[in-house]
DNA sequence: CAATAAAGTGAGATTGATTCTCAATAAAGG
DNA sequence: CCTTTATTGAGAATCAATCTCACTTTATTG
């Protein structure tokens, strides 16, 4: 058993919840993709595969995996809120192309000391980072200034 | 004139565009207000002093501010979008409670030098800085701990 | 293996912030 | 004034996210 599986699980039976088929096929769905997704990409991939779940239920689970550390909402784009799992995965910094969309990640190496230090000093409890720098990728400025 | 009314019809008449009577109001609001706000907050002050501008005005013209560099979209909180202005003010992180929706800021002395490091290593242009951290304040965490 | 209770699901309706449309109005420049 | 162009307000439209509720699973018990 994978260990998202046991930790889902635990999250659940703690609560008296139960894991379901549907919510099964939303975690290993989850946790097959390497990126940001939001519900409607979660939602093709999952018929892709021939597994049917209903948009309800994948908005109902999602706040379940982020409640029991699985996953994060880290960005909103294009009026949408995107996910990632978090499990095993550091934290980072996001670069996000207002233009192309492109988000990049860098490494918070240098950073994520200082801020839980903060933390603790105001002893605030972390549950999301959303550390996201919104502008312009080198590309699309360079063609912003050739079509002036 | 205040250097914002400066700033904001520079940026307005490069683009053959006019500093409306409305627009106007809603830059005063804008850098009356010394908090994070939204849309309906801002509709609100305006409506308080007898300066009516139709939500869509409102719309329409934040996006203008942000492209000017006045103001930023700095958080999302209860579905919807708030901004702030930051003309003269250092950039922040903000630490926001998702009980009681309490925002603290602080600063980014430590950090930002380092972000602009690695914007530059990749020449990304920041144009908005969304540097924040979601979790929970230590009253309510306090709480939560009470009532189990 | 039923039978029962509790938790969960899917389809579709609803909500609500944001965007869009378009006729009417305001600003700028002769 | 007059003309041109930009802007506005009211209400309709959009669409992600949430809610409702009858039906289905799952777990538990005898
Ligand atoms: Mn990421
Ligand atoms: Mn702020
Ligand atoms: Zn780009
Ligand atoms: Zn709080």
């Amino acid at each position: 058993m994978k260990e998202y599986e046991r930790l889902f699980t635990e999250y659940l039976e703690a609560r008296s919840q139960r894991l379901t088929q549907p919510r099964r096929l939303i975690l290993e769905a989850v946790f097959s993709l390497h990126d940001h997704f939001d519900v409607e990409q979660l939602y093709h991939r999952l018929r892709i595969h021939n597994e049917e779940v209903s948009r309800a239920t994948i908005y109902r689970t999602l706040p379940l995996l982020v409640e029991s550390g699985l996953i994060q909402h880290s960005l909103r784009q294009a009026d949408r809120d995107f996910y990632e799992h978090i499990l095993g995965h550091p934290q980072h910094l996001h670069w996000i192309c207002r233009k192309c969309g492109t988000v990049v990640e860098t490494s918070l190496d240098m950073v994520l000391p200082l801020i839980n230090k903060v933390a603790s000093q105001q002893r605030f409890q972390i549950e999301d980072y959303q550390l996201n720098l919104r502008g312009l990728c080198w590309k699309c400025a360079d063609n912003e200034n050739e079509n002036q």
